[in-house]
DNA sequence: TATTGTTATACTCTATAACTATA
DNA sequence: TATAGTTATAGAGTATAACAATA
């Protein structure tokens, strides 16, 4: 039990939520709990999701594409891909015209992991547990795309 | 120089897009860069200028409250703030009341330190670099606002 | 020579638990 | 017993550079 009254000090941001980088970063780690709770019990990490998630979208792909699009370091990329293999879930191909490369596909336990688990990774309900109607989580995304150039869909 | 024809592969992010955690992750890396751009020459990492500004804004409050309102384990805390103080940007306290606690405050330099760099670190130019309007910087700080429950101007 | 991916190293951040000193 | 902070350890992510195989 609380000996002293002080009544759970509370801190003042001040200008800190107009900091675009320290509103993202909060917004990100609350978002990702959600994430960790429901795939956690997977073994599957965020990083890991989403690239099978593009393996899915574009079979075939080399895997440094990838590693340059989503922005993991091909050095990181490697042990993924790596504990993505050991798990089952990823194929690895090596294409005659250039030996150097890799060219990735998801294997159907893979394939089917990614379909099970599609909707939680969507947080189709994170928006709702997270303070904001669906009108606004469609602006928030709308901005991030526009902001990340990513939001290709207009 | 590139022998087969292929335009540099694209890749469909297909539904990732609609995903709030792989956006917020992706727009986070895309805002840190300017970050670093701007304060790397300091010897100083994002979350370190934000403990700075909190205390500069909070001066006296406890250690472990600050880490709970950034969302820092404890243990990373002990470790950054030892930093912080061998920067000779931070100095502790330990109160005579509760003598467990440690009470942190700025140093004359680590309060000049944070006024110096208070523009850089609010991004201010970073959504002009970053392809959104003024309007649109915004309307994207009030929704991460919203969603983080963090946004108390309203 | 340049490129693809791998290996190796080191550092930061995170997660966890055990520990101390106070309360 | 509970709390504040520390220490220790391990793992994931990142940065960097050196390397092998191929182009």
């Amino acid at each position: 039990m609380k000996d002293t009254a002080e009544p759970e000090e509370s801190v003042d941001l001040g200008a800190l939520t107009g900091s675009l980088g320290f509103m993202l970063r909060m917004a990100q780690l609350q978002v990702f709990d959600l994430f960790f709770q429901r795939l956690a019990a997977h073994d599957m990490k965020p990083g890991e999701f989403t690239v099978l998630w593009v393996i899915a979208e574009n079979p075939g792909l080399r895997q440094g594409t990838i590693a340059r699009e989503l922005r993991i370091k091909p050095a990181h990329m490697t042990k993924l891909i790596r504990r993505m293999v050991a798990a089952g879930f990823v194929a690895r191909t090596v294409p005659e015209n250039d030996r150097r490369s890799v060219r990735l596909s998801l294997t159907a336990p893979g394939a089917a992991f990614v379909e099970k688990n599609r909707g939680a990774f969507l947080d189709l309900h994170a928006a709702e547990r997270a303070r904001l109607s669906d009108g606004e989580t469609a602006q928030l995304l709308a901005l991030l795309g526009k902001l990340t150039g990513l939001g290709s869909k207009t």
